[in-house]
DNA sequence: CAAGTTATTCTACATCACGTAGAAGTTCTA
DNA sequence: TAGAACTTCTACGTGATGTAGAATAACTTG
């Protein structure tokens, strides 16, 4: 994910393997975590000649923001969950939403 | 997690197993468990007579926050996630955080 | 005090997610 | 047509988790 939330295009399977060259990964180690991300919907893909293109379906930031909600769903209590949230944060989070709350 | 948090004092292994009574576990089977949430440090347990009292480090509310810091943590924008989040959360918790932010 | 009950610890096993990659098949391309 | 590129299927080790048996320690009671 980060390969391809760094990335502005799409990217196919053995660019992906390049921009992870580092950790010397085999091709098939690659698709394989690709395609679970992809039954995950974290990634969509698109045919392009013999190989694929894939993309993430959500901005790494949304995609945070949807752990986020994920997780103050369990809570029985959103306001506490969210009072608690805005206490254990550093204050600059919190004038952060207080722009974006006007 | 949740028998603990629903009582208002520690519970015994014993107490936990009779909350759970629906799910028929084996005793040892809720000290497993306890045993495990206490190496993660959700749980704390002091000695009481034979047998010990656990009791949960942090309120659910408190480890929902601490969680969704976590989430957070992985933002390299803090900004763009809190924009996204705030976006895709009810209207309700808005004004929650609104008024929570005076 | 012996025997049963209660609580704990250690060990075990199935399942699942995940990081990793080989084998084999398909499809271009030279 | 032979080889390279790409894909799919299968597999294996590891760690987390749900589950519980075996062994052991400690307390209660006849």
């Amino acid at each position: 994910m980060d390969a391809l939330w760094a990335a502005p295009e799409p990217m196919t399977a053995r660019e992906v393997q390049d921009a992870l060259a580092e950790r010397d990964l085999a091709t098939t180690t690659v698709l394989t975590v690709l395609g679970r991300l992809e039954r995950k919907g974290l990634l969509a893909r698109a045919k392009d000649g013999r190989a694929h293109r894939y993309r993430p379906t959500a901005s790494r930031e949304d995609h945070i923001a949807e752990l986020m909600r994920d997780v103050l769903d369990a809570a029985p209590d959103r306001g506490a969950a969210l009072a608690s949230f805005l206490g254990s944060v550093p204050p600059d989070d919190r004038s952060t939403l207080r722009d974006l709350l006007d």
